[in-house]
DNA sequence: CTGAAAGCGCTTACAG
DNA sequence: CTGAAAGCGCTTACAG
């Protein structure tokens, strides 16, 4: 392990002329420079990271706070790993690395004292509970951060979501355009920004094409199979019931299919359905289930953008407004 | 940011008590350290990382290498989520992190590069290449890696895998104990280590109860959706096609199940079908994909204990063998 | 364009 | 059990 000295002995320079040769190269002579970078890929001098970030007090990295304990155990991100791979990609390109920081005990400042500890640069927030302290700290101290589906704001934090709202919009266009007019929706929990947002857009949407929406129309899941299932089994046994159907989850939506199947219903001709999400499973089930898409890589490549253009501004620059992602309808089998 | 010399000075001992306070508590009387103690959660005392790990050449991080570019793209890893939350939870327990490596340019040295720079302690590496340069020029250098998958051993190197051979045995028993003679499989590709493993302890399976395994009796596929319902289509236009089937993967499982449906083949009364893998569609998808679950948990949990052995043991001790998780046949509707 | 020097915040022999 | 001091490998004003 080469280190700074032996290399700036190594060329007859001093320490200060290696620095400046990777750090500000336009400020040395080219004569020099050459020197120095075949001298360093000679001997394979690296530059050590800790010895930089003690120096400059920054790290080149960034927190990722990915929260897996406030779900329901074996709750799955749709689809972390694109998120994840879209963020490696874009963030490296800028030289930052993501450090996995551990969600221990449940001290409120546990995030803030990471960043603090490692001089992190900033934070990405991922799949984390909407009234966390620790998440809500990390704001109010003013790191950057930018979460993902979490209204998180402040002087240094935004957030990057789908358009909600506008897909289930698209959903209920597509159903209403097919046709329908007894059209019914099982909701995520009303307490999340999801839930909530998905409902409102389907319900402006329906009465944007004159279709009402009965109260027993709604029901409302939690976004797992299961209440899927259930919801669909209530809205068939229903009076007059629903020819359509908008879950606002893949998972639910293929609960709803499967409870459909069972109570010997045909998917699209007895009841059609339409999901969100586009989960995996959507294009792998018969008959395909017809869903709104997020734009997965969108999210990394969002949040990186947004968090390096926090990390480079100047401090009084505001953050950049909230980033929310156009949803696609990919129609399939089921509707 | 409170410093430990501002941390000595607020309660009149020197920086090194206070390094010994945090580092070798047992070496410092217990009214000293209560009153640094004290001290230090009353002035909100943390430890610089980048200090301690340019003191120590210890950065207490873990490098996580995880190949997204060599696979077909839009390839998941099956089960990257269970691992990463099992790795994390595991190695944090020990106070260590977890750091993402970019996998950037193609320089056959840029994960030693990367571990050089930051004082790594170690690297887990996830969804590789079996023949990666980088990858063996970690295992050289003599870095601390567990593999995951990939048969990567060393002075201080080893790795954690299924019983792909014995999981593939419980598909053979159970299908042999349902019954079935005429058995087919489609495996994955043959120069992959699962595909092999899972090949040969199913034929030797069969083997043991005097099953034969004719040649058109075993096609090769790709682990991925298609090539699963390719070769289910080709089986069945055998003359004496196969009453089950075995395939080394779920999705290709998932896949011949599709095609069987199509060609309107029952499952399991026309054809049974065992996967391997216990993907989250395994479940949902009706009937109840019967398959080998791995120990998804097993190989992050297995992965960690295997690395801080070999970063607490001296440098002499070999590293750990092999670690070969169970598996378990989930019996589902297929089979 | 370049160098000498101070400083970043810790740890750890070495004395006592 | 504790302290003074050297050292870890860099960066960056400050001079020149």
């Amino acid at each position: 392990m080469a280190t700074i000295r032996e290399l700036a002995r190594h060329c007859g320079v001093s320490v200060a002329t290696v620095s400046r040769v990777f750090n500000t190269p336009e400020v040395v002579s080219r004569e020099t420079r050459q020197r120095v970078e075949a001298a360093a890929a000679e001997i394979g001098y690296l530059p050590n990271e800790s010895a930089r970030t003690l120096a400059t007090k920054k790290s080149n990295m960034i927190g990722l706070v990915w929260d897996t304990d406030h779900r329901r155990s074996g709750w799955r991100h749709p689809f972390l790993q694109e998120i994840l791979v879209a963020l490696k990609t874009a963030l490296s390109a800028q030289g930052l690395h993501l450090l996995l920081l551990a969600t221990g005990a449940d001290e409120p400042d546990r995030h803030l004292r990471a960043v603090r500890r490692h001089n992190l640069d900033g934070v990405v927030l991922i799949d984390n509970g909407s009234r966390d302290p620790a998440v809500l700290g990390l704001a109010e101290a003013g790191i950057p951060c930018v979460a993902l589906d979490l209204p998180l704001t402040g002087p240094c934090c935004t957030y990057v979501t789908s358009d909600n709202a506008g897909g289930a919009g698209q959903a209920a266009d597509h159903l209403v355009t097919r046709g329908h007019r007894r059209i019914a929706t099982i909701t995520g929990p009303a307490r999340t920004g999801p839930g909530a947002e998905r409902l409102a857009g389907f319900r402006a949407a329906l009465a944007a094409h004159d279709v009402a929406l009965p109260p027993e129309y709604v029901v409302e899941g939690d976004f797992y199979l299961d209440s899927g299932r259930a919801a669909m089994h209530r809205l068939l046994s229903l009076g007059t019931p629903p020819t359509a159907v908008f879950a606002a989850g893949d998972e639910m939506a293929i609960g709803a299919l499967q409870a459909a199947t069972a109570a010997g219903r045909r998917t699209p001709d007895d009841i059609a359905i339409v999901g969100f999400d586009d989960i995996e499973l959507a294009a792998l089930i018969p008959p395909g289930l017809t869903t709104v898409a997020q734009d997965r890589t969108g999210f990394g490549t969002a949040a990186a953008e947004a968090l390096i253009a926090m990390i480079r501004a100047a401090p009084e620059v505001p953050a950049p407004p909230p980033i929310v992602l156009p949803t696609t309808l990919t129609a399939r089998g089921t509707a």
